[in-house]
DNA sequence: CAGCATCCGAACCGATACTG
DNA sequence: CAGTATCGGTTCGGATGCTG
């Protein structure tokens, strides 16, 4: 197993401790950091399930608060190549977010998770 | 299906937009919440590969870069019931943190992500 | 309709220092 | 060894208001 992501306990130079196998929990660090984020998993979750979606639709179905914390958080997905944005010229505009093949692994990831959060 | 979290979206009293299921993405921003922390989804994976495991091996293994942080984390997971704390009577002293059953539910709904995020 | 700008309070995180 | 206390910087999130 390899990652890009550096740290000591991963340092083919660093010793290892009992000489095995060192399973590295650095990475999940990372996929945390860009799906801790809130309305991350959710929208995430809601592209997989349902396809192309429009902006005003996901702030309805996640009961957004705040435009500009979904705005943000859109943003911030389309920069990791999780999904992708598609505004139609239209009037009025139009804007539909779907999930790009990354976006998409992450998401069948997720699945599992979804399904147990919504039985607890 | 059915949770104990409150949203519109799966009220049976709200009326339903399309007459078909609603599938409901608010409970994921519960899990989000309580694994979003930092240092919490890695305290998991650990735990549940390695089993019980101390604060100092915690802190080592996870790169911890602030004891105050993994501290704070470790009393919520506690509190959230997905693992448990247990200190024996000894000198010098030893504690150990391992899955509840809870906690080890999370855990396997958490595989995917990790051995994904690994070789991202 | 789909957003961004701005402001502000809350939460988080790291560093340092100290205890049982 | 295994923490807690404190503090300050940074980020996050919500509310409001305004554009193309």
């Amino acid at each position: 197993m390899s990652h890009t992501r550096e740290c000591a306990c991963c340092d083919p130079g660093a010793p290892a401790s009992s000489g095995g196998e060192m399973t590295c929990y650095c990475p999940l660090g990372g996929v945390i950091e860009t799906v801790g984020r809130k309305y991350a998993m959710q929208v995430v979750a809601l592209l997989g399930a349902e396809g192309p979606t429009r902006y005003g639709e996901l702030e309805e179905r996640l009961e957004v608060t705040s435009s500009s914390t979904l705005s943000d958080c859109l943003s911030d997905l389309v920069d990791e190549n999780l999904i992708e944005r598609r505004s139609f010229d239209e009037v009025p505009p139009r804007v539909e977010y779907s999930l790009t093949p990354r976006g998409r692994q992450l998401e069948e990831r997720l699945q599992p998770l979804l399904e147990w959060a919504a039985t607890e």
